[in-house]
RNA sequence: GCCGAAGUGGCGGAAUUGGUAGACGCGCUGGACUCAAAAUCCAGUCUGGCUCACACCAGGUGCCGGUUCGAGUCCGGCCUUCGGUACCA
């Protein structure tokens, strides 16, 4: 049919138009009215864009184009995370450099991305892997290490025997095996970067509590950061100098201990294993050396561990305990170090029952004997007892007291320890940034000189698997003098973790090509913290945590002013494909090109926002896309039919009710109600029930035809401007037809409602007897409740039900309902 | 195991602080238009009973209880699904 939506010369028309004009650019120097709305940069991998990168960009640019429309000076970049591992997976399986495909994958991208048509401003986009971005990572790495937040140590790296490589965790299968090769992956011991995170650990906890974001992001921050107080307990080595520091949060079970418990890997157990017990101590930690970190940690495994020999003094009693190995101590959490209460520990439960250690009860329940047996740990509160002069005291005032006696004797002290360690950033990859470090065998680790950034990746490298990282085939990159003595020297071969570049990539935005600085200062003052930062559940610990470590960094040093880097947060829901996530392994991902060059990029959109809740995501169907289809269609007749009105007729702002005519009247409230309606929903990112009320408008727009000219204008006016920010194409296009010269978007517009006409002057009440819906009655609003009385006793229905009961009970929910109780 | 979220028609999903369950859309059924089809428009569509029909009656938001004049919504106890996490001393 003519008439059918031409979206497929619509839509490059005005994103062409858009794109000349530069109505998406943003004056960032003015900031009164600000909105930085940031979604979460794309990885420009070879599957292009999928249906996720649609669900996550086109409704929060459509939230961002309605906080346009309302008056906001809206910022919204789009940028490429272009560093990464599977690049360079990729060049290793066809020989494509990484640095080739990441940017024949970008030019692509930023082709599909324009077709969506989204308000980014492009001369705001950046990529990671340009010298002239990851540059500015090298400096933030330098500036840590200046503070002394940048350090290196030992740490386990996953490492295929065969491959002779470092597997990242998502490269070991779960049976431990390499994804590429099947060969057991060991741990081996490398030394590593890291940034002191944990430096903030307080901090970032505190936080949480001044952002706005999803609860449960917050609560997983907060597990993550894992914050528990107890106290360090001084534990002497029977016939040693060493001492064994234990952390705990019961102290108050201190004379319950029973035995003590290193992690195998502890750096005392070669010192104090005793001769006898060497060999059975080996043998025990070669045992657990192949397992791997998952089974190492799986609560379903059963405990298992060997004494060395030697023997810890408790401090509060004096009594002599065995020192055990096991796996169930961890060398990365407290101190490595465990003392192990049976009797109020169900781990330490388990591990004294099965290797016939004592069991002690120094924690009385309430409600029991002394006498009685423990069959299980018992973890609650209670009164302390056998637990000498402190024997009698409640458990929960036994803490502070034990500690203050461990401070006083000098045993220990009150302790405050997280869960959360410290950030490993180091990568024994080829693509990523590299580390801005030389080693020099006579000055050790020497930064290099800030002027000497940036460290530039070298093109030409054997990036195929086989030895160490990369970087170190390349000879030319890696043979430098020492900047601080001159002699010979190598520079670091370690790339970093991509999460360095996208920690503080928002900063960069506000102008990509500031050579002088990582990011314009004064511009991050007016326009950071972001205003809406919209990605995916999957990245709430780790890119969350890292940005906000890292922007409280940089606010440390002086370059910004604010205290969190994303004031509001909004997660995406996920879109399944028959209930499992999409991924190209699993070949279960669908295309949307295939419904763009269909429906079009409006309709697809306002397709993947009506689904439903926009935080729940749901199971791809294109079930229902002749639905929003269909809409699109009736809206474009509509315009078509009414095309040239704003050159034939004028509308006013307001209209007094009561001269309108009946239908006048319906579209006048209609409209004003949906206005509102719209509003409140799209504001809170619930899409659905936006679009909804638009349909429902629509529905009532058959009405127009009866009312005139003016109220048609003042209708569709109204109608077209809620619509821009859904179907920006095709909002434009109607107010074009309408008579409009100009775009939407080039002078923003919100109406709103007349709050006159939001007000019923008629209600339906439910009437209810015993609770149960009887009926409904007509009454003017406000009416009181005699008169609704009145009406309801005159009700046929209402009556029947009523007849020969004696009436108990009156309940009137003013405007909503009668309920009337009887016997 | 622990933490979190969610269970509503054939389907996706609506439902302010407890106040007319099923908005909106898909699908389906019937009708109009058409030589016919597509498209479009109109009507119907929770289940069961009764009825020519209108009406009416009963039941109904995962299950079992409770609070209340009134519960999808609040409370207690389960079941299922999906996310997160994994011995955190």
């Amino acid at each position: 049919m003519s008439s059918k939506y031409p979206f497929a010369e619509i839509e490059p028309k005005w994103q062409n138009f858009w794109e000349k004009n530069k109505t998406y650019k943003t004056d960032l120097s003015h900031s009164g009215k600000k909105l930085y709305c940031l979604v979460m940069f794309i990885y420009p991998s070879g599957a292009k864009l999928h249906i996720g990168h649609w669900y996550n960009y086109g409704p929060t640019d459509s939230w961002a184009r309605y906080q346009k429309l309302k008056g906001k000076n809206v910022f919204e970049p789009m940028g490429y995370d272009a560093f990464g591992l599977p690049a360079e997976n990729y060049a290793i399986k066809t020989g494509i450099h990484p640095h080739d495909s990441t940017m024949t994958n970008i030019d692509e991208i930023r082709m599909q991305l324009k077709r969506m048509g989204c308000m980014y401003d492009w001369d705001a986009e950046l990529m990671t892997c340009e010298p002239k971005y990851y540059k500015w990572n090298q400096w933030l790495f330098l500036q840590l290490y200046k503070k002394g937040l940048a350090y290196r140590k030992n740490a386990p790296v996953n490492w295929c025997p065969k491959d002779q490589t470092v597997l990242a965790n998502e490269q070991v299968l779960s049976d431990g095996t390499c994804e590429r090769c099947g060969t057991t992956v060991i741990q081996k011991n490398l030394t590593q970067w890291f940034f002191k995170i944990t430096e903030y650990a307080e901090e970032l906890l505190a936080g949480l509590d001044k952002i706005t974001w999803p609860e449960k992001t917050k609560l997983m921050q907060r597990n993550w950061i894992g914050k528990s107080v107890g106290a360090e307990v001084h534990f002497k080595v029977d016939g040693s100098e060493e001492i064994i520091s234990v952390f705990t949060t019961r102290p108050d079970t201190l004379f319950g201990v029973t035995y003590v418990v290193l992690a195998p890997e502890h750096n005392l157990v070669d010192i104090l294993t005793t001769n006898e017990f060497r060999n059975q101590v080996q043998e025990y930690r070669n045992s657990i050396k192949s397992l791997t970190e998952i089974e190492r940690t799986s609560t379903v495994k059963e405990k298992t561990g060997v004494p060395i020999g030697a023997f810890a003094i408790n401090p509060v009693n004096g009594e002599k305990v065995p020192i055990w190995i096991a796996d169930y101590a961890l060398a990365t959490y407290g101190t490595g170090c465990v003392m192990a209460v049976p009797g109020h520990d169900e781990r330490d439960f388990e591990f004294a029952k099965k290797f016939h250690l004592p069991i002690r009860k120094v924690i009385l329940q309430p409600g029991t004997n002394e006498t009685d047996e423990l069959t299980e740990a018992y973890t609650e509160p209670g009164t302390m007892i056998n637990s000498g002069s402190f024997t009698g005291v409640n458990s929960d005032e036994g803490i502070e007291k034990i500690i203050s006696y461990l401070e006083e004797k000098g045993f220990g002290k009150k302790k405050v320890n997280y869960r959360l360690r410290d950030w490993l950033i180091s990568r024994q990859r080829y693509w990523g940034t590299p580390i801005p470090i030389i080693h020099c065998e006579k000055c050790g680790e020497v930064p290099v000189d800030e002027k000497d950034l940036p460290v530039e990746l070298p093109y030409d490298v054997q990036f195929k698997p086989g030895g160490e990282s990369p970087l170190i085939s390349s000879e030319k990159f890696m043979n430098v003098k020492c900047p601080k003595c001159g002699s010979n020297a190598k520079r670091d071969p370690d790339t970093m973790d991509t999460f360095v570049d996208s920690a503080w990539y928002y900063f960069r935005y506000l102008n990509p090509n500031i050579t002088t600085d990582p990011f314009d200062k004064s511009l991050a003052d007016k326009w950071t913290p972001v205003d809406m930062y919209v990605g995916g559940a999957e990245h709430a610990t780790m890119h969350l945590l890292y940005a906000r470590f890292i922007h409280k960094f940089i606010r440390d040093i002086g370059y910004t002013n604010s205290d969190e880097p994303f004031s509001h947060l909004i997660h995406q829901g996920t879109i399944t494909n028959q209930g499992a996530k999409m991924s190209k392994s699993k070949g279960n991902v669908v295309n949307p090109d295939q419904f763009i060059e269909k429906y079009g990029s409006d309709v697809f959109r306002m397709y993947l926002m009506f689904m439903g809740p926009y935080e729940l995501g749901g199971d791809w169907s294109d079930k229902g896309i002749a639905g929003t289809d269909r809409f699109v269609q009736r809206t474009y007749e509509l315009a078509m039919k009414f095309s040239g009105l704003l050159k034939q007729s004028a509308s006013q702002n307001v209209y007094d009710v009561e001269k309108l005519s009946e239908n006048e009247k319906h579209i006048y409230k209609k409209i004003n109600q949906t206005i509102k309606k719209f509003d409140e929903e799209i504001n809170h990112f619930r899409f659905n029930t936006a679009i909804a009320a638009l349909m429902e408008m629509i529905n009532e727009m058959k009405l127009l035809d009866a009312c005139s000219k003016e109220i048609q204008l003042y209708a569709l006016k109204r109608f077209i401007t809620l619509l821009a920010p859904i179907a920006p194409h095709l909002a434009e296009e109607c107010y074009n037809m309408l008579g409009s010269e100009k775009s939407i978007f080039e002078n923003p517009v919100w109406y709103e409602a007349d709050p006159i006409a939001l007000v019923e002057d008629m209600v339906s009440i439910a009437v209810q007897v015993n609770g149960k819906l009887r009926g409904t009655v007509q009454a003017a609003i406000n009416c009181s409740q005699t008169e609704v009385k009145n009406l309801l006793l005159n009700d046929e229905k209402i009556k029947k039900h009523l007849e020969g009961k004696e009436i108990v009970k009156e309940i009137y929910v003013p405007n909503k309902i009668y309920n009337i109780v009887v016997k």
